[in-house]
DNA sequence: TAGATTGTTAATCGATTAACAATC
DNA sequence: TAGATTGTTAATCGATTAACAATC
């Protein structure tokens, strides 16, 4: 068996990925490690090393063409088809994601959404109903769903996480402010702003 | 010149004391580094490690007393006081943020929020009014604010960015879908879903 | 050709883990 | 005392960087 690629370079690809695609938005055409480098606060070498782990996309003495580059890019992080997302908690995060506009160009779509506060259950939000999160494993089944966000309150993360998993899904990303346990095979990612916050004001005066 | 705390020691710190604070809420006093591992998901030799770089926290045989370890880590966090915080940005994301009721017990406080957008300056959000961006560095001087979460377009936020160091501000939440770049001395942190997907897409099938 | 930049190797640097004496 | 768990050291493991031959 091949030696996995690290999962810290498989982190840094979406952070190269969105800058290529700045750049094409901006017409650009040719790039270099050294450019993307200096763009990113990375060092060249370890984008030119990251690269590498996938194959040579690269000329020497030219750089990298940017649109080829990013298809690359996207066929290894596989979000060249759109990925179905089902979203878990209808409550303001739930409702600012479902309005976010950028799902779509970068490989991800909103397919369904699911609360458990009859208030909430019925009402439309985009294109869609919020749903019965009774029906929740069910619908992702038929749907066959994959990738979840779970946008609950923490006291129920966990147990809305267990039924993701009995649902098939395989990758969660996690807005409650919470830890959650997930089984092998099972991907997770938390986004919590005041994790991010704590992470810099210790550098504070 | 002591050695610095590795930032990767600084960025779990958040993660422990979230947990702690969550076995406080459940009536515990105390727990050990492998209970929290466990948790966690992290090996208990590397909270007994990452801790030990700020003193001894625990006691032989015994472990650690919850209520005073999280102290210990809000302490060195810098979170016994709470930050006052600038919101950039009124849209979907900024007014979730706003929204968002999880902050004041983890040590910040949004106590501005600002916006170029004349239909949404002087809307009430929460118990602010929006305020024009015209008016941010001022504002943020005034204040004495440090830390800022930035929530608009990607197209701008490089631009947004620059004035809120001009304006004095040492630590950027960055929600906008783009690299920034800040002088020596300002720290930054990102938050975006579709890069948080990408992480986990590439090991779907 | 001359200059630029890649992909890769080896060296360096840093982080994690295993193990255990100390001790509650 | 016996059992448990810390804080720390040394060993291991992994990631980053520097350097350069290859080559466009």
């Amino acid at each position: 068996m091949k030696k996995p690629i690290p999962d810290i370079v498989i982190g840094r690809l979406p952070v190269y990925l969105r800058a290529l695609q700045h750049m094409m938005d901006a017409g650009r055409s040719v790039t270099s490690s050294q450019e993307l480098g200096e763009r990113l606060g990375i060092s060249a070498a370890q984008i030119r090393k990251d690269l590498s782990q996938f194959g040579e996309f690269g000329k020497q003495g030219t750089g990298y063409t940017i649109e080829f580059l990013a298809q690359q890019i996207q066929a290894i992080l596989k979000i060249e088809k759109v990925w179905e997302i089902a979203l878990i908690g209808a409550g303001d995060m739930g409702n600012a994601l479902a309005a976010y506009q950028g799902f779509n160009q970068r490989g991800f779509h909103i397919s369904k959404i699911f609360d458990s506060d009859p208030n909430k259950i019925g009402k439309q939000i985009g294109d869609y109903k919020v749903l019965n999160i009774e029906s929740m494993e069910s619908e992702i089944k038929k749907a066959n769903i994959k990738i979840a966000m779970l946008a609950v309150p923490a006291s129920v993360a966990q147990e809305v996480t267990d039924k993701l998993v009995d649902a098939g899904i395989k990758a969660i990303l996690n807005y409650a402010p919470v830890s959650i346990n997930v089984p092998e095979g099972v991907r997770k990612q938390y986004i919590d702003p005041a994790v991010h916050l704590q992470r810099m004001s210790y550098y504070l005066k």
